[in-house]
Order: C-alpha cells, then structure tokens, then sequence
DNA sequence: ACGAGGCATGACAACGATTCTCAACGCGAC
DNA sequence: GTCGCGTTGAGAATCGTTGTCATGCCTCGT
C-alpha cells in the first residue's frame, strides 16, 4: 500500500468499527434531520448499542468529512442527515421536518459577488429555509 | 418626546429600567456580534452591574422586538448586534469579526419562489456570509 | 406624597447538549 | 497469536442558557 492512499482514505473514512457502521446505517434509515441523541437512541432501540459520545464523535466526523449536513435548530441544538454530495440548502418543514434539498445558482452567484464586492474572501454561507409544507398546512 | 413616541416603545421595550437602558446602550458601544455572557461582563467593567439573567432575558426581548439580530456561531452560541431595522442579512470576518449588512432583493425572490414551488408556506430564512475581511486578509 | 399591586431583578440552582477523561477494547499488521 | 495504536464507553465535567423565588422598584390610584 502507498502511504499517500492510506492517508486520504483512512482520513476521511477512519477505522471501520461496528459502531461507525451503526451510525452510518442510522442514517440511512431516515431522511430528515435528526439530533445526536435521537441517533443514538434509534441505534439503541434497534439493538445496535453504541455509546453516545461514540455517536457524537462520528457524527462529527462525518460532517467534517461533508458526508452529512450538520444545521442548527432555532434554539442551537445540532441535527443531522445524509446528504448528497452537491453544495445544495434546505427547506425545512417546521412542524413534520419534512426536508427538501434546493440549489440556487442565483445565490451562489450573489453571496460571492456580494463577498467580493466588500473584499471579502475565502466566504462560505448558511442558507436555510423553514416553513410550513402543505401537508402540514392542510392537517391544520 | 411625543406620547406615541412613548406608548410605541415602551410596548415593545416593556418596562423602562437601568438594567434594560444599560444593555441597549452597551449594544450602541460595538458594531459587531457579541454573546450575552460578553455583554454582560462588557457591563460588569463600565460599572454598570447586571445580573446575568437579566441580560439574557434583556436580549431576548430585544431579539423578539425585531431590534437586535440574533444568529448562532458554528459552535451553537446565540451572538447579539444591534441592527437596522429593514430586512437584511450579515457579511462576518470570521476572523475579526467586522460586519457588513448585506441586502438580497433576488434572494429574497428566490426563497418565496421555491417555497412556494414546493407547496411550503409562511416560509422563513437564514442567510449569512462568512469570509475573511480585506484588512484580515493583508495582515496574513 | 403614599401605598398597593405587579412586573422586573439577581443570586443561585437546575438543565440539557456537548465534550473530556481514561482505562478497557478490538482491528489490522506482521 | 500478539503488538500497537486508534477507538470505545461510562461517567464526570463544561458551559450556555433557563428556571426559581424572595426581594426590589415602577406605575397608578388615591
Ligand atoms: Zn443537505
Ligand atoms: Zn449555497
Ligand atoms: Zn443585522
Ligand atoms: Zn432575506
């Protein structure tokens, strides 16, 4: 093995675990945002025991890696969900968490205008959408 | 002053006290985000003692009000700026902290566009730029 | 001006999410 | 097998934030 593809694999992927597997597994098994601890307690209740600052660790991981989406809910509590690999936003059902994944071209294009214009560089941006879906609005 | 003047703030800024005109003062004194507990020790320095709770409900109310802008730092913190109040949205050094208020006309088209495409209403938004400010950039 | 009623305050406890600690564990290499 | 080191997990620790509740101080009626 080169020691330059065991870096960059092992770097994004790590060590395979039971544990790392569970976690990734869970995520599969749902496609809106869920907290760390919801996470762990759906492995728990599947019978995958996994600790829960393992899930947290790989949860992190992941994010870093942009193998997940990690958003913070209104009140700053971290949740997650496996996503494609394109740059894409969210618009987020406030009341089921119905989630649909939206790209906007237009506003790539405006944040980095608007960035540069300022003399701003390296920008990144948040861009999150939360509302009502009809379903919901319906069930009202 | 003029008794609407009176009425029309003193129904969103409740109560007028010395705790709650000290944190809107120490809101005046910085341009860039800053969290409660920096607020709050910012008060403690110019002799100007408020009791923790009450900076953060102070804020609260303020951020409910519309009168000061409310994000969350990537690690969850709730961060305080005292705002203009039309609709806008933040261009943050991440390093120096130096904010520019930023307007999107298109962006705001875009995002009731897609809302509704996608059978969402009553549909709210995030949107914030970080970057590294010109000056931040040259000091590298 | 005076007192009553009620919102506001502050010291401190309580909370909840996240991170830290560190000894035990298990996966991969040889 | 067994060695080495990345990984795990139970619980403690952290830290931002909120709740508690006795006391304080506006505001209004008198
Ligand atoms: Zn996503
Ligand atoms: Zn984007
Ligand atoms: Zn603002
Ligand atoms: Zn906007």
């Amino acid at each position: 093995m080169t020691s330059t593809d065991a870096e960059s694999s092992a770097s994004s992927a790590g060590r395979p675990t039971r544990q790392r597997r569970a976690v990734a597994d869970a995520l599969e098994s749902f496609d809106d945002f869920r907290s760390a601890q919801e996470i762990h307690e759906l492995l728990g209740r599947s019978g995958n025991r996994v600790g829960l600052a393992t899930v947290y660790r790989t949860l992190q991981r992941l994010s870093a890696a942009g193998e997940v989406d990690m958003l913070r809910t209104e009140d700053g509590e971290a949740i997650y969900r496996r996503c494609s690999g394109t740059h894409h936003h969210h618009l987020v059902c406030r009341s089921c968490g119905r989630t649909v994944e939206v790209e906007g071209p237009a506003v790539e294009r405006w944040t980095s205008a608007v960035a540069s214009e300022h003399g701003f560089t390296d920008v990144a941006h948040t861009l999150e959408l939360f509302g009502t879906c009809a379903e919901c609005a319906a069930r009202a």
